[in-house]
DNA sequence: TACAATTAGTTACTTAGGTAACTTTATTCG
DNA sequence: CGAATAAAGTTACCTAAGTAACTAATTGTA
């Protein structure tokens, strides 16, 4: 058995991040803020558990953004009639910082997709993705 | 833009590794000391920095893993000539434990594979090396 | 040969993710 | 209605990976 697939697979997505990390500092964001910012900007307004699923991400992991989130004014908190709940949404900073987030990452995704075909990139897609279903079934074994 | 594409790919990797995680379990290793026992078993005996290198991970979370693998029994010292390095092996708790993982990961990973066709295989793998490569540009822009 | 530069490894600190156990608030149902 | 159950978040603690700065040993070179 060749186990290159998965490894080069898990090696590819450790460099990805490092580097968009690099990239993002000039936002003053990491990854995992970006993807937080990226999912309100896509919602307008989420739950915790609503961006838990979104990201399918734990709501720990979440938690411990949202606060550093705050903490840099990017997002705020807005009132609920549930009081379990507390919604959040991008702060007029925040949205800025979005503006010029989406622009690194996209020049950053598109730089990397050089000179990949559509079709690969649609097969690889689509292998991903049938991965992942064959993943939650291991679930139930 | 769709971001979708390189969102899947985190997604995945980040699934695997938890399921990975709790296959393994069974032989009381986590996926990133099965890595460096699986390195181990290739090369026989290596120091920090070729293992380093192998897995392409910073030497730091090496000097981690390996303190743990020490702790376990599964690895050991062997004398250097250059007294700076530490190159390590498994013992034989380690190799036994090795023959109980690979049967673990190889039957995890078979069973992902489940329905996907060689070509679709091949496509996706050469479209992840070359987005790795295309990566390395990255680092010089 | 003596000193500068390099290399191997470690330590301290950071972000990121996970699980388990908990509190608080809502909801369900006997 | 009131007790049990479920849901939303949080806290504490775990592994994993990274950077920066360090020590100790080895090489290179003036």
């Amino acid at each position: 058995m060749d186990h290159s697939f998965f490894h080069q697979q898990l090696q590819f997505t450790r460099s990805f991040k490092n580097k968009l990390n690099e990239r993002l500092a000039e936002a003053g964001l990491f990854h995992s803020q970006w993807l937080l910012i990226y999912c309100l900007k896509q919602q307008k307004a989420a739950t915790l558990v609503e961006i838990s699923n979104y990201l399918n991400v734990e709501k720990p992991t979440i938690t411990r953004t949202v606060k550093r989130l705050e903490e840099q004014m990017l997002i705020e908190k807005i009132p609920s009639r549930d009081k379990r709940e507390r919604p959040i949404q991008l702060t007029e900073k925040g949205l800025h910082i979005y503006e010029e987030a989406i622009r690194i990452v996209n020049d950053f995704e598109q730089n990397l997709m050089e000179e990949i075909s559509e079709i690969d990139q649609e097969t690889t897609l689509r292998t991903i993705k049938r991965l992942k279903t064959n993943l939650m079934k291991e679930e139930l074994r």
